[in-house]
DNA sequence: CGGAAAACTAACCAGTTCGTTCATTTTGAA
DNA sequence: TTCAAAATGAACGAACTGGTTAGTTTTCCG
């Protein structure tokens, strides 16, 4: 066997990896005992005593692996690179997942989930239809802005056509929450006069959408090419502000 | 060596791939003679003779480099891969570019040019404020959505925290040319009264691109979860429509 | 307790993958 | 014509990579 790292500690431990497209920096063997094995705790006598916690595990993996797939994109991302990232084997991670696309697919689940739940609880009913569209808005964007690794993953599962979406029946349905909360506010706006009618709700979501997904997916090329620092608080406020008023200069008579 | 075809043919020819993530799908030798390498070519005694044509092998890499990282991204471009799309091999990819990574850079500095070049040619300056802008949302639109290649390749620098365009200073450069000509219709709108004062030229533009942008980045996963087919011609016009009175709506007046 | 299923480890493997080495042919200038 | 530089071809190789094999330890239940 090839090894992973440069030592034959048996306890594996992960280094800090940065990793330059195709190479590892191997800084292995100065681990703490701290971070070793989940399911490894030393007794009295000093042997290691395995502890089986299969959810811990699981879990573990799927953490390592957000961070991994995240950072790395679907091809970028290495198995091997998970596992270190895990106090498990990479046998564990065939174990749980059974392929590296399917633990993607999970990845996908997982982080499509995180942020659709938050959404349904911004009970928009409450509020006057002008004032909803701006909250939702606001939402919206806070939300793409802290949930970087959310953006990412979207962009990568594009780059991949979508394929793993379709096959998650799971993602569709979570994503109609949000379609739906629009609608009825467009709907009650219209009826009281303060928005024009007829303004298909797709449209209105995929507006939003788009500039609050662009502005955290390219900042990169965004932010060099016009050398605009978007993370800047400021910058953010004004942003924010401004989408919120496009919106609705959009759908108001 | 490891052929990349199952075959053993001198003159070789690409064979139609398709990947699935790890494997090649090799059905090569029932080639056409037509496609033979371009420096080869056979004489009348029958042997081949090679033909210099370091332009031509130089062009023809670049071409199947942007076919090959548009379709696979950074990570998941192969340079075996690259080299069987061209007529040439392997080893002129690395004479002539040195590395993956740096024919990756100069993909990405061709599709920026390629898109900046046409971007010159819209002469707003000759028409009133209001359809200038008119004119240059449609073409943004209409630009991004023809140009898919340039899309996919600013999506995948950015999963690569746009650490290529930034080695390129050419790009930068390039690409003010439509921040100018907006921010001077834009000046030209508030003087003449039709605008508002004070607008940040970067903003609209931001608002711009993101929705251009947007629904062609993201027309997999979009699309899949609002079941909504985003190239369709019905929905574009739609679309194309609602980001020109949305824009022009925020900034008049 | 006993044994089978579940959880887990270490080592391995076959096929890739980027990049190189070595040798040959072509070209263009002296 | 000559010859060095440029262009090209064939084959290789070291490291990597997804996935597996073979076997051990824990846990659970009758």
């Amino acid at each position: 066997m090839r090894q992973p790292f440069g030592c034959r500690c048996t306890t594996s431990v992960r280094p800090a990896i940065i990793r330059t497209t195709n190479t590892y920096k191997k800084d292995h063997c100065r681990m703490t005992e701290a971070v070793a094995n989940l399911a490894t705790q030393p007794t009295e006598e000093g042997r290691k005593v395995r502890k089986n916690n299969p959810e811990k595990t699981r879990e573990s993996i799927l953490q390592a692996a957000i961070t991994e797939f995240v950072q790395q994109g679907l091809s970028g991302a290495r198995v091997d690179a998970i596992a270190e990232r895990t106090a498990t084997s990479k046998r564990m991670i065939y174990y749980y997942f059974g392929s590296k696309e399917q633990l993607y697919l999970e990845v996908l689940v997982k982080l499509y989930g995180d942020i659709r739940g938050t959404e349904s609880r911004l009970d928009l009913a409450s509020l006057p239809p002008v004032l909803a569209i701006r909250r939702l808005v606001e939402f919206t964007f806070d939300h793409h802005d802290r949930n970087v690794d959310f953006v990412r993953i979207v962009s990568i599962e594009n780059i991949h056509y979508g394929e793993y979406v379709k096959q998650s029946p799971a993602i569709r349905q979570m994503s109609n929450v949000v379609l739906d909360t629009l609608g009825k506010t467009l709907r009650r706006g219209a009826q009281e006069g303060v928005f024009r009618p007829g303004i298909d709700v797709l449209d209105v979501h995929l507006l939003i959408s788009s500039f609050c997904f662009y502005r955290v997916s390219n900042r990169h090329t965004f932010g060099e090419i016009f050398q605009i620092d978007l993370p800047d608080e400021q910058v953010k406020q004004r942003h924010k502000t401004m989408i919120c008023d496009a919106v609705l200069r959009y759908i108001q008579g």
